[in-house]
Order: structure tokens, then C-alpha cells, then sequence
DNA sequence: TAATATCGGTAACATATGTTACGCAGGAGA
DNA sequence: TCTCCTGCGTAACATATGTTACCGATATTA
């Protein structure tokens, strides 16, 4: 039943560090129940009863949340490999917080929490790997979402800009590409484009950045910094 | 060596549903290394090598970060049971991520994060119960830090107090005590104090909601959301 | 090639918000 | 009781920012 799924399976981080037999166990013992969509069918339904970690084996699906004006806003796009729910999962949170659907025919598994921790008969090396990524993933993220609440937290347009960069700077590596385009970068901080774009033309215009596209280059890292506070 | 601890120890979250055999069994597989601290003195410094999950025995103690202007801020201050570097200890940083400070004579005990995953020779039932205590953690912290995210990510300060106020409100409890002060409300969603107060005045003389210090009351739930976007 | 959509730079204008300052109330301590 | 300190409401003012609109560049499609 598995046995076409091993190899998108076995990439995802929840499987890192299984192998192949491992993780045939791991799914005999997780049993997760497959299930297919159509383009545009709801998976999970914000505020409803939470039925397990999700993970898309194929397709494509949008994690949103609807606005009190019935806008649909997009959290999230996930590809294979990718998991949802994952957050709920092990909270004290029984239902969704997002509503999933798929962007286009895609199958999701769904894992039961409980199965995760090892409440099965066979304790097997695979077990204590999964439960290792999971916490993996959830600090990563856990992480990853501190960073946003510090770009954020900044008081001025400048501040957020310059604490995102900042935070996308390697060290010895000036010049980097960013991962959005200028419209989604403005969303993320929680600024208006236009006001993204022009307070980024005076950082250019005063030589503390460089930008073309997604490609930016941090002319003066000191200045930079100081616009933090 | 640790038996004049068990007491405060078992009241931790991270060690939730462990009977004091079960912990005493812990204490001595994990082998937590015991730390005492005088005021002020420094627990962990911001971008030093990671050194364990910390978690407060007796005392005080501050997370703290430096600004760049050279100001320390504090992030959040524990207390007996809380723990710090929950995060870290299980993501692929290795670097502490905050200053730990202590607030006043504190004992701190360290917990070797690859011990807690149970490389130990005896899996035993309380291990289980610890590794799902951290899960536990580091879920509900994310769930939290989610949520700051969405009332930071408001565009105006009435949607920031609404988006606020709307997650502490409990069904069909429309009155209620917020865990801050006005100072520290302001600093949580990231706006100066003066434009908080002015807003909440507003707020208060459209009838949307009445306070007096901490105590809360909404009296026009529906005007609440609508000022979310 | 023309037609269309997406993306992003720019400008003008109104205003929400940051800034600064002052005053009052309540509590703590001498 | 007096003083000191903290917390918070309020106001005036300047400005950073949101809003709206327009335009050009580039990609996409018919």
C-alpha cells in the first residue's frame, strides 16, 4: 500500500535519518490513512476537530485563515514532503487553527499524534529518530517564528527592513538573494508595499543597501544596525 | 544529591506526570549538572557555545538581549520550574540566542539535551513521559508565539489591541484581567505607551470596550473584529 | 505582434502615530 | 504626614507612514 510513497516519504524532514526498512516499520506500525483531493477541496477546516499531523505526498496545498471581512488570506504554500499540523499536534490545542486546502489534486497522509511518541508494542530505532525530527522541526520553527517577532517588533519601516536583513546576512557574504519577491516581503514584515519600496529607495539613495529584485547587497552594515533602535 | 530538589523539580512542566521514583530515576540517568549563581551574575551569554536546557531550581532569573545601541532588554523573567534553551537544545543552532542573568541567588540545573532523547542504556516509562513533556513545550510555545505574531502583524494599533483582546477574550466571559500592566501591554504589541492609552481611550468612548487598569470588558465584540482589518 | 497581467518604482496627500511633556492618583517608606 | 516613585491618562505637534493612483518594465498568452 506504502510502497509507491517510500521515496517522497523517505525525503521529508519527519523521516530524516530512516532508511528504507526503517521506514517500511515505521509505516506498518503509524498506519497513516491516505487520502486524496481535487483541486480546490478543503482538507481541514479551521476551528474543526484536529485529525492528525498531515503530510503531502504529492500536489500542492495552501495553509490559510479567513479574515472577518471573508477574505481568504494564504499562510503558506506546501510541497511534498512538507507536513501541517504539526504545531496542534502536540499541544494542549485539540482543533485546527488553519483551514488546508489543495491547490491543485494532491495526496495527503495523515499521522496519528499518539502513534508518533511510540505507543506502539515495537520501540524501534525508526521511533526515536521520528520523535528526534519532530522535535527538531518544532524548535526550528519555534525559532524561525522568534526571528519573525523581531522583525516585527521593530518600530520604524527602517527597523524591519534592516532586521530582516540582518538576519538573512551571512557573515563574509555581502550580497545575497532573499527568498521573496517585494510585494510578499512587504506582507511579511506588515507593511504596505509602496511603503516597503520607498523607504527602500532611501536606503539605497544613502548607501547603506544595494538592491535589484531579490538581489540585495549591504553596503554599510554599521548604519544598518543602528536603525534597529 | 538531588533529593532536597525532588519537590520543586516534580512541579515542572518537563517533568509533568513522573512520580518522584520515576523522576529520581531521571536525575540519575540524565545527571543534570547543578549551577548556583549570585545576583547578577551571568548564566549564559548570547552567541556562547550551548551549554543544556536550563531549568530554575530556586531563585530568579532574567533572559535578557542587548540592543545594539548597547540598552539590555528583558525578554521574560522565570521562576522556580520555568526553563530556558528548550529551543535550541533541539534545532540545528548551537548558540545561545539570549543572555540568562540571575535576578537574584539562583540554582539552576543543566539538562544534556541528547540524554533527554533517552541515549541512555534503560528506556524507561518516565523517559517517555519526559520526551512527550518537551514536545508538549515546544508546541504550545510555538502556538504562543503564533499568536504574538498575529497581533503584531495588525496594520493599525486598534487592530493590534482588538486581535489581543480577542484571543484573551473566553467564550461567553466578557470581562476579564489581563496578565500585564499598560506599559508592558504596549511593549507586547509593539507600540509606544502614549498611542496605546490614546487608543484605548477611543475605544472605550465608542463603547467598542471599557477597562480600568487591568480589567477588561467588551461590550461591542462584533466592532472588535471588525477593526481587525 | 498585439493584448494582457504582474511586478514594482514613484508621487501627492491625508492622517494615524510617534514624540515629548505635564499632571494626577495611588502606594511605599521615612 | 510628607516625599518619592511608579503607572497612566491626556494634549500638542511634527512626521513617518498608509492610501491611492499612475506609469514603465517584463513576462505571458493569444
Amino acid at each position: 500500500m506504502y510502497i509507491e510513497w517510500i521515496n517522497v516519504l523517505s525525503k521529508s524532514l519527519i523521516f530524516k535519518n530512516i532508511d528504507e526498512n526503517g521506514l517500511n516499520a515505521m509505516l506498518h506500525c503509524l498506519k497513516p490513512a491516505k487520502k486524496l483531493y481535487n483541486h480546490r477541496e478543503i482538507i481541514a477546516v479551521n476551528g474543526s476537530h484536529f485529525s492528525g499531523i498531515g503530510m503531502i505526498a504529492s500536489g500542492k496545498v495552501a495553509l490559510t485563515r479567513e479574515t472577518f471581512a471573508g477574505n481568504r488570506i494564504i499562510l503558506d504554500i506546501l510541497e511534498p514532503g512538507d507536513i501541517f499540523g504539526e504545531m496542534v499536534a502536540f499541544s494542549n490545542q485539540s482543533h485546527w487553527l488553519v483551514t488546508v486546502i489543495a491547490q491543485e489534486e494532491s495526496c495527503v497522509f495523515f499521522l496519528p499524534a499518539d502513534k508518533v511518541l511510540g505507543n506502539c508494542s515495537n520501540i524501534c530505532s525508526a521511533h526515536s529518530s521520528l520523535i528526534m525530527n519532530m522535535l527538531n522541526i518544532l524548535s526550528n520553527k519555534a525559532l524561525h517564528l522568534s526571528k519573525t517577532i523581531e522583525h516585527l517588533s521593530a518600530r520604524t519601516v527602517r527597523g524591519k527592513i534592516s532586521s530582516y536583513l540582518l538576519d538573512q546576512l551571512q557573515p563574509e557574504h555581502y550580497s545575497f538573494r532573499v527568498p521573496m519577491k517585494c510585494h510578499e516581503m512587504a506582507d511579511y514584515l506588515g507593511v504596505p508595499r509602496p511603503s516597503l519600496s520607498r523607504e527602500l529607495g532611501n536606503m539605497k539613495r544613502e548607501q547603506i543597501i544595494d538592491y535589484s529584485g531579490s538581489e540585495f547587497t549591504i553596503r554599510d552594515a554599521l548604519r544598518l544596525e543602528q536603525s534597529l533602535d
